[in-house]
DNA sequence: CGGCAGGCGGTTA
DNA sequence: TAACCGCCTGCC
């Protein structure tokens, strides 16, 4: 049996101790915020047990504490949305899931999900925002972590709404601290909106290369025609296609059975399961087939085993 | 200097 | 529809 953790919320503008508390299984923060799956969290110390970051219009610092076996949510930012925080972090950490059973089915009979899942068992799919996901995960191509984080941080602060932050001005002042020491902008991203009034030319700060054209055009077609809902829908979006579409189905619309292939994904699976490295498809048949509904999840234990090993 | 990084769009056969 | 190629940028 997986340890159990209980997690915690607090909310700097009302010092209220706690308003939340819900069993959740398995959770690492280092795991969750550092397989691939979003670029807007940061330690806060070596051994992975603190992070701040911001999502969804959210700002928050999420710390780990060893003895309680809790995973305590400070908000440090009030959502531009009237959304229920706890209902949020929820949602977003995917804390109703069962992820012990999802790695008892993966790990049957497969000594390489089980080699996988033991290097990320602490792995958590995030349900992040659709809009904010599709923005991401263009940038994300053909490009590194460094840098795709960069962007995200300078699109926020350039064209991304202020989130307020909370509490005292003695509160906001050490909130917007912890944002500026790790890097973070104190924003939310850009909304299809404001990407969509803008020209090539005012992203040229942002240095997004070739994927500035992507964002505008894909902010024009979301304003135009609405969200995504579907793979084609995604793949239809300029600047994304199989990979990052997968990606988008995976963190943004809660389709667990994608499994995104990058270059990572093919090496691991060259290694592991003995694929020619440039068989894509025959990696998404063997990913349908063998993994199914749990197909995202494989993915990731799959990333973050590679990651850890070689990256 | 060329190579490369969590691919994609466009062109060609 | 599959195979190629060039691509912004920053870092090595």
């Amino acid at each position: 049996m997986s340890k159990e953790y209980f997690i915690t919320y607090k909310r700097n503008a009302a010092h209220a101790p706690v308003y939340g508390y819900a069993p959740v299984g398995d959770i690492d923060l280092r795991e969750t915020f550092e397989c691939g799956q979003c670029f807007r969290w940061r330690a806060l110390n070596d051994e992975g047990t603190s992070y701040v970051g911001v999502a969804g219009g959210h700002a928050a610092r999420i710390d780990y504490d060893k003895k309680e076996k809790h995973i305590r949510i400070t908000e440090m930012g009030a959502h531009t949305k009237p959304t229920d925080s706890t209902e949020f972090w929820t949602e977003y950490l995917d804390l109703d899931r069962d992820y012990a059973a999802i790695k008892r089915k993966l790990s049957r009979g497969d000594d390489v999900m089980k080699t996988a899942i033991a290097a990320g068992k602490g792995i958590r799919i995030l349900k992040q925002d659709l809009w904010e996901t599709i923005v991401s995960f263009i940038i994300s191509q053909n490009n590194n972590i460094p840098r795709i984080k960069g962007c995200i941080e300078k699109l926020s602060a350039l064209y991304g709404e202020p989130i307020e932050l909370a509490g005292t001005e003695k509160n906001k002042a050490e909130e917007k601290a912890i944002l500026d020491e790790v890097g973070l902008a104190s924003n939310a991203l850009p909304t299809s909106k404001v990407l969509a009034s803008l020209k090539e030319s005012d992203l040229a700060p942002v240095r997004l290369g070739y994927r500035a054209r992507y964002l505008i055009e894909t902010a024009k077609a979301v304003e135009g025609e609405g969200l995504p809902e579907t793979f084609d829908d995604l793949n239809k979006l300029c600047g994304v296609g199989p990979k990052v579409a997968n990606c988008i189905g995976l963190f943004g619309l809660g389709k667990m059975d994608s499994f995104p292939i990058d270059v990572w994904v093919r090496r691991v699976m060259s290694r592991m399961y003995d694929f020619d490295e440039g068989d894509i498809k025959g990696m998404q048949a063997f990913a349908e087939a063998k993994f199914g509904d749990l197909g995202g999840f494989a993915q990731q234990y799959l990333f973050y085993y590679i990651r850890e090993l070689e990256g």
